[in-house]
RNA sequence: GAGUCGUUAGCUCAGUCGGUAGAGCAUCUGACUUUUAAUCAGAGGGUCGACGGUUCAAGCCCGUCACGACUCACCA
């Protein structure tokens, strides 16, 4: 133990000398920094100053500059900032000593007069100070905060207590996604809840991850979409729904993944995939404006215009577009295969054209693409559940949503034909067997309820964390996520806790 | 999975040619009744990520490992 964690424990056991419990108890506040703000910023100085009108607050001292028998310190609650100013005269000796041995992180409460300092700025002068929390370890510098990455994830409570702008980054991710609940309730929109554990893991291209319920004595798999329970609700009937929920994929991480990670989910009734499209706008339009009343936001230094109507283009197009191949042209696979090598795309065994056409599209457009872009036209072969376009069947009527570079959500016109879904999944079946494992399975009670009947329905599935990325500015994905996935420490303590764990566990079974 | 970089005081960071560890903030003591990265004077604080090697001598050179970051690969 350093020096500093001593003498903080010797001031816990001086405030409980003094009978004052140093883990205090219920405080009711009158003010936070922001009703203060709101109240008096804009009051003369001198009139404030003649009122002094009461106030209770209390936050975490961040802050402190003693001056002898005064001393100012820098509060802070959930809205922000307040400082205060303690003087021995005004609250006695004893009082005096508290805020005098008071430490940077603990909490405090005020009792005191609102006034403003000859710099104007609005400040408490307290009339009594209520110890109400002891911090045993110091907080990180207040002037640079908390610079270790590895830290700033492991220990995210460092980073909001001192980098303010992380902080509110995850105040607006919540905002975000409260704005996005309202637009879709105002658009008469159900929210549901649909199980995370399934039977069989569905609705996207993704290794699940597998977990085992005891008492069934089964093997369950993580969610990787929403989309096959939510559909099952549109043939029940609900019409609209969506659902904002974690899902789960085994797979790598970096600067845009994380294992888990929050997906909104929606389905329409009787919309198809252009209404989507509008839908999408006016979803993505409501969260921007969280962060900008007029829809212009800036991404790593990029300027873009959320409130500009988004560019519709096909996929084959933009491929011509940028390569100058034309995959609107009938071929077979052997052909596409053979356009491939020539562009240095080695394609796998189970491809076929429609595969191509995905590589060339993820090899030599997605990067490119920078203002709001929704491509469309995805082949049929990638899209096992998205619906044929009704004059091209090679083609479904799907888009996904690109912005500088990166993916923000994938939707259709949903595939209703009961027949025709049972034949992709056929289709996906056998490109499991050739080597695609994160091809679908076949949800044979998914089939069951299609045949019951599907009104033609449009679907929409969008990553929240990316989009929350998007609109707070954020580098990389673990910014906008509290508690990124991780490996686990090196603490002894816990890794013999968890090996104890584990030896039980085995026990047992 | 591969490559590059990082890990030094509670925090942010220096550390030259290999010669036995430094600053600012924080902490402690003292001064100071409108400060705001308060100021001034003094003091204490280190398993240099871990382990091994080379050397008379390692924070520094070499190797292994752990954790992290970035790039690539994988992946929507």
């Amino acid at each position: 133990m350093n020096d500093q964690l001593l003498v903080r424990r010797e001031k816990l056991n001086e405030l409980r000398e003094k009978g004052i419990d140093p883990y205090g108890a219920r405080f009711e506040r009158q003010d936070l920094a922001k009703t203060l703000d709101e109240k008096y910023s804009q009051e003369d100085k001198d009139e404030l100053n003649d009122d002094m009108p009461k106030t209770r607050i209390a936050g975490r001292m961040l802050a402190k500059r003693g001056k002898g028998k005064v001393g100012f310190a820098d509060l802070y609650d959930r809205t922000g900032k307040i400082q205060i100013y303690v003087r021995k005269d005004i609250v006695g000796e004893d009082n005096y000593q508290i805020f005098k041995k008071a430490d940077i992180g603990d909490f405090l409460g005020i009792d005191g007069e609102v006034m403003k300092t000859d710099t104007g700025e609005l400040t408490i002068r307290a009339t009594h100070v209520t110890f109400l929390s002891k911090a045993l370890r110091p907080l990180p510098d207040k002037y640079h905060g908390l610079k270790d990455v590895e830290a700033i994830y492991r220990q995210r409570y460092l980073d909001l207590i001192t980098n303010r702008e992380s902080y509110q980054r995850f105040v607006n991710r919540t905002k975000i996604i409260q704005a996005i609940r309202d637009y879709l309730n105002s658009q008469d929109f159900l929210e549901v809840e649909t199980p995370v554990l399934h039977n069989i893991p569905g609705g996207a291209e993704a290794r699940p991850f597998i977990t085992h319920h005891n008492a069934l004595d089964i093997n369950l798999y993580m969610r990787i979409a929403l989309e096959l329970p939510l559909k099952r609700l549109i043939v029940g009937g609900m019409e609209r729904v969506y659902e904002i929920g974690r899902v789960f994929r085994n797979e790598g991480l970096d600067t845009k993944h994380n294992p888990e990670f929050t997906e909104l989910e929606t389905y329409a009734s009787y919309y198809d995939f252009h209404d989507v499209m509008d839908e999408a706008e006016g979803i993505i339009r409501a969260a921007s404006k969280v962060v900008s009343d007029d829809g212009k936001i800036t991404y790593q230094g990029t300027e873009l215009d959320l409130n500009k109507p988004f560019r519709r283009i096909h996929m084959c197009d933009l491929i011509k577009e940028k390569t100058g191949v034309d995959f609107w042209k009938p071929m077979t696979d052997e052909e596409a295969k053979k356009i491939a090598e020539e562009h240095g795309i080695h394609p796998e065994p189970f491809w076929k054209v429609g595969h191509v056409i995905n590589a060339f599209f993820d090899e030599f457009c997605e990067k490119t693409i920078v203002e709001p872009t929704f491509v469309y036209g995805h082949p049929v072969e990638i899209s096992p559940l998205a619906k044929k376009n009704a004059d091209d069947p090679r083609f479904t009527d799907r888009f996904e949503i690109f912005i500088m570079g990166a993916e923000y959500g994938n939707a259709f016109s949903e595939l209703n034909d009961p027949d025709d879904q049972r034949h992709r999944f056929e289709e996906q079946m056998a490109e499991r067997e050739a080597g695609n494992d994160e091809a679908d399975m076949i949800d044979e009670d998914y089939l069951r309820a299609m045949e019951y009947g599907m009104p033609p329905t449009g679907g929409l599935g969008i990553g929240i964390d990316r989009l929350v990325m998007l609109l707070t500015d954020a580098p990389a994905i673990r910014d906008v996520l509290l508690f990124p996935t991780m490996r686990p420490e090196a603490v002894p303590s816990i890794e013999a806790e968890v090996q104890a764990d584990m030896e039980k566990k085995n026990k047992k079974d």
